[in-house]
DNA sequence: TTTTAGTTGTGAATGAATTCACAGGAAAAA
DNA sequence: TTTTTCCTGTGAATTCATTCACAACTAAAA
């Protein structure tokens, strides 16, 4: 960690919706690569360009957080790519567990995108007897009774959970009673926890189902983000 | 199908936003559950409060489509569900194929849900020489150069993307090409396609930096969401 | 030095999504 | 039959997100 990345931005006053902190992820994305282009500065209209976005949107979201930017110049790259690392929190180490070694758990464990923005997985927990104990990318999978106290020993702050829907709750029920505070939920179930703990969750079904919708609907009426 | 199902609803004149979308997989669901529970009718009131969310976007939500309810009653369980199948397309069998059986492809190919929502995958590719003939839940991965006329043979619908990203525009463009018009791209990259194309991107360490900004900022701000 | 071109940051305007509030209707109780 | 209770469907009001439009500032050219 740089000094740099250690500098607070203001915090915001106003609420920050999903959709912005959503953007600034795609944002952190181009300026990786506009960085790897040799942009030393980039304009909220290149940003926006590449993007589909409008360049007042751009700057709308950055300034909630800041002013980054020069006028007349645009934003320094690297510098801009850094503060945001600093504002989604990626430019420090999270450890992550996953619960669930089945066919997606596994596919989770081997996702290479998490280590590089720093979401460290070093714990796995399955309930299969045959499973436990063996070695899967180098982290052994423990026995998921073992899961409160291991959340704890490894300072564990997001959980994964790749499970049956039938054992998903009973999973976030742990995480939570063991100080958990965030969640990221594979299982096609909606999970209840309580209001100061974060859930994300990725419901496939509910992607194609979208898709489902759209194929059906397109030539009758008009869907967002089809301008 | 039922001939309940091929009844169309009305088309909507105004624009569907993606939350209304959403939350119709979402009452389907809990329909489900209800009907499994033996509810013949439901209110909005009490489907809002399975969802955490309000009696009114539920029916504003349903309005959109048509009047499914009584008033005084509430909504006939089972003939909803059905509805809102037939309004996300879902009560019909779509053809979806799967190009890269890699960990995440693998995991897809074996995931369940799918099936029970009416996508059928019937078809697998991949580049690797060594994957390429084997079987994978009773499908043959065939070579991905044959992708092309495959697509057309087996009247695919939806492709769904779990290649490595660097190829993944690549194999968007084959598709497009082939006149597919729903994507769901599981690849870490934005995915350029024609506006006629519907394109879903899941994109786990977005995500994970969801999360990562929430645990960050949960202190000093307000999240959406989390009232 | 002055002018021109370029770009940010932000209050105001607009547009979109959600919630309110109530007329209209259905069923059950009195 | 009449009254009471319950619930939908929807126009209006409100809240939230996006876009507009311009003052403030920078750099480079004239």
């Amino acid at each position: 960690m740089t000094s740099e990345s250690s500098k607070k931005h203001p915090t915001p006053t106003r609420r920050i919706s999903e959709s912005t902190i959503h953007r600034l992820s795609v944002y952190y994305r181009q300026l990786a690569i506009l960085e790897s282009e040799g942009y030393h500065t980039v304009s909220s209209k290149e940003l926006a360009k590449r993007e589909k976005l409008t360049p007042a949107q751009v700057r709308k979201d950055l300034s909630f957080f800041g002013s980054f930017g020069t006028r007349g110049l645009g934003y320094p790259t690297t510098e801009l790519k850094q503060k945001i690392a600093n504002i989604l929190g990626i430019d420090k180490l999270w450890h992550v567990a996953l619960v669930g070694a089945g066919n997606i758990g596994s596919a989770l464990a081997s996702y290479k995108e998490f280590a590089k923005q720093g979401f460290e997985l070093n714990s796995i927990f399955d309930n299969d007897q045959r499973k436990i104990g063996s070695n899967h990318k180098g982290i052994t999978i423990s026995d998921i009774g073992t899961l409160p106290e291991a959340l704890k020993k490894h300072h564990i702050e997001i959980v994964v959970i790749a499970v049956p829907a039938s054992n998903a709750q009973k999973i976030a029920d742990i995480c939570v009673a063991t100080g958990i505070k965030a969640i990221l939920n594979f299982a096609p179930i909606n999970l209840k926890v309580p209001s100061d703990v974060v859930l994300r969750t990725v419901n496939m079904s509910m992607e194609m189902e979208y898709l489902s919708f759209y194929l059906c609907n397109r030539h009758n009426i008009d869907v967002p983000g089809k301008g």
